[in-house]
DNA sequence: CTACCGATATTCT
DNA sequence: GAATATCGGTAGA
């Protein structure tokens, strides 16, 4: 069996479904493995919060692709953060793969991730990104292996096992609870607010006061 | 642990 | 110009 049916199969469900079955499933790259314990869910159609709400961009262009690819942006001039295209095609909505815990690979991750503690190898979009060695040159690849693999979990969860609460740093649709973990995993990122505002007027011109 | 802040691509206003 | 699906360093409780 191939597994690529089983992945399309599952990734063309509401996204709200695919999210938590997510939890658990592994993610292989550049010769390290992770299992996925936080996710958080975008449906760029009705959704705020998606970098597809406002249309296709270039930037987004591969969530509007074919599931069972990879979309990997770039952010705040610094980091990668990659996402599962779910959906039929046409259909903008991914799940962004927020953390996750090393389960081979580990020395390769190390080096990568520059000496941090096991616990915050995949700690984080960017993190994880920075342990699976994803940045965009890989937007738009294929999860269904060799290179990039994704191996959704056979088996069903415990009861209880899966939580779920609001995004995190969502300025917008910050109280949709969109966001899934694995209950009681270190490895689940901590939760941030949105920051309210920039408010970081620099003081222009002047000394002043006074 | 919390809080601030800088790095700066991409998009929006 | 300002905001954002972030993180790592630093400072302080």
């Amino acid at each position: 069996m191939t597994g690529s049916a089983d992945l399309v199969g599952l990734l063309e469900r509401p996204v709200l479904d695919v999210a938590p079955r997510l939890l658990g499933a592994l993610v292989t790259h550049a010769g390290v493995t992770i299992r996925l314990t936080e996710v958080e869910a975008y449906d760029g159609a009705e959704d705020p919060g998606s970098h597809a709400y406002r249309g296709r961009t270039r930037r987004n262009a591969t969530m509007f692709g074919t599931p069972g690819h990879v979309y990997v942006y770039f952010t705040y001039g610094m980091h990668h953060c990659a996402n599962v295209v779910c959906g039929p095609e046409g259909v903008p909505a991914a799940v962004l793969m927020r953390a996750g815990d090393v389960v081979a690979g580990v020395d390769l991750a190390r080096a990568r991730r520059n000496g941090a503690p096991d616990r915050d190898l995949a700690r984080g979009p960017a993190r994880l990104c920075q342990a699976l060695a994803l940045d965009t040159s890989h937007d738009g690849a294929s999860l269904a292996g060799p290179d990039l693999l994704l191996q959704p979990r056979s088996r069903a969860l415990a009861r209880g096992r899966v939580s779920t609460g609001p995004r995190v740093g969502l300025r917008l649709a910050a109280d949709r609870p969109w966001r899934f973990w694995l209950t009681d995993e270190p490895t689940v990122s901590a939760y941030r607010p949105a920051v309210v505002r920039t408010t970081r007027r620099r003081v222009d011109g002047g000394p002043s006061t006074e």
